[in-house]
DNA sequence: TGCTGCAATTCCGTAATGTGGAAAGAAGTT
DNA sequence: AACTTCTTTCCACATTACGGAATTGCAGCA
């Protein structure tokens, strides 16, 4: 069969030993990017480097699945909302976000400020659930389901700081190869996780986004291996010193509680499925 | 090969023309069911009818990709964070998130209620997102990825009335064939339908939740197919019908403003990659 | 310390499964 | 109406995924 790997296949890293998997998660990340109004076969099959035919079957099978939707039945596809649902219980699969959602309520009640739960995944880390503020600053920030290489980022910062020191090393020096820009920063980055590790939590006017600061804290519950953070985003001038610290003493509040419930065994979470309205 | 279709195969129209992905699908699925503490690769090839080694094969490839992810290195497997990622991307899919979220934060806060947004995804309504007020009743009520069959819970059927009269009864005959109970409630969801189409709102105390109020909006942008809705649950004694009313009409107008932003071409939504913290 | 049993891996020959080229439909465009 | 572009279906082929058997790893127990 025709079907040599070309030489120029994009990343050899994402060949996971099942063919059609590989190039079923190549073709949702290519859908991911694409967004909003959905892709036509023709450009992901050419995204892709694979036949029309064979996009065709693909996009078939997971559109069965409900993977993947037809814009309004038509030629155009999109990811499916089954995905949503399965991420959903993703999302609580440690059972952290259902934990943390009242602590994240209140936080951003009181403080009108969005806050956010962060979760580590591979190189990565993800934003797991997000709390809208009165302040709404939404297309600034990330929202549930963004993403962001270990070490860029508030939660992320505060998670990888709370790694040991070999793990650390060995993110940073994998984040450097799949991001040139990252490479630059990485003394930077190292200096943040230090202080970090200092004072253990991080607080910052450096914020990717210029005007946005940034406040969070690791959740580490004793004995567990949990690696997350709760964090804040909020307009720089809003808030000062004092202000900031009243706000951080709450967030380590909350996490504190919320570390206190993980440690008692039973106690971490309910397997009761939830009803609904 | 000794690959033949069990007698028992469990539902044949899980049956897409691939193999492989329907196993993982499948076997995904499967993984969400179990939930928190993860499941061990055997009661896993157990559950699908599969051999050990093809199990474990899949679970190595979902790994790969971030999928999936073992409890703390060991033997258990729970579903990846890579997952909420993609899910993210598809929750934007029709932008309808983004464009709703500040409207879901403002209803939320003023009440103190907690607010959904609702979309469909072929015979089930999916929970997209969520927003918390200060009255947190979290473990009763549906999480975002939360699903439900059409035509069952507040958003669903306000989703469900705003389509055309053959879909509805396509749509209850094939939920009512999908859950045995499903049918023998069919005649008061019809009579719901009605109420809500007459209405164009969704106002019960019926909720699944004893005790918990129900009030939801159907999002019609005109010209667009988008089956969406908003909706909001609260404990029944906590709002009398005049507040209810009032409610309502903020929901109304949230709404109003949501489909008109979608009716203005070009506004719908904006393609800029987002920053973060 | 050495059994014993169960679960997770790895190996490997086999054929079933997924493959892409070619050809047929659909839908716009000039 | 001829042309272009994209989607969908068909089909013979060999690559890919399959599961049984063998191996390793790990607890619990004697």
């Amino acid at each position: 069969m025709a079907n040599f790997r070309s030489p120029d296949e994009p990343q050899a890293s994402t060949e996971s030993g099942i063919q059609v998997l590989d190039r079923s998660v190549r073709l949702l990340n290519l859908l991911g990017e694409a967004g909003h109004g959905g892709m036509q076969l023709s450009r992901l099959a050419a995204g892709l480097g694979l036949s029309a035919s064979t996009t065709h079957r693909l996009l078939a099978a997971l559109e069965h699945h409900g993977w993947v939707e037809r814009v309004d039945g038509g030629k155009l596809h999109r990811l499916g909302a089954a995905l949503v649902a399965l991420a959903g219980q993703a999302a609580d699969g440690t059972g952290l976000r259902r934990l943390c959602r009242p602590a994240l309520a209140r936080l951003s009640g009181e403080s009108g400020e969005t806050t956010f739960l962060i979760v580590r995944s591979g190189l990565n880390a993800v934003v797991v659930d997000r709390q809208e503020g009165a302040y709404v600053i939404e297309s600034l920030t990330q929202g549930v389901g963004g993403l962001m290489p270990l070490g860029i980022g508030a939660g992320s910062a505060a998670i990888l700081a709370s790694q040991p020191e070999a793990e650390i090393e060995a993110v940073l020096a994998a984040n450097a190869a799949r991001y040139p820009q990252f490479g630059s920063s990485a003394e930077r980055v190292r200096q943040r996780l230090r202080q970090v590790q200092a004072q253990g939590y991080l607080m910052s006017d450096e914020s990717l986004i210029a005007g946005l600061a940034v406040l969070s804290v690791a959740i580490r519950p004793p004995g567990h291996a949990v690696t997350a953070a709760i964090a804040t985003n909020f307009i720089a001038s809003r808030l000062d010193t004092a202000a900031r610290l009243a706000f951080l003493r709450r967030i380590r509040q909350e996490v504190a509680a919320i570390e206190a419930t993980m440690a008692v065994p039973g106690a971490t979470q309910r397997p009761t499925r939830s009803g609904e309205s």
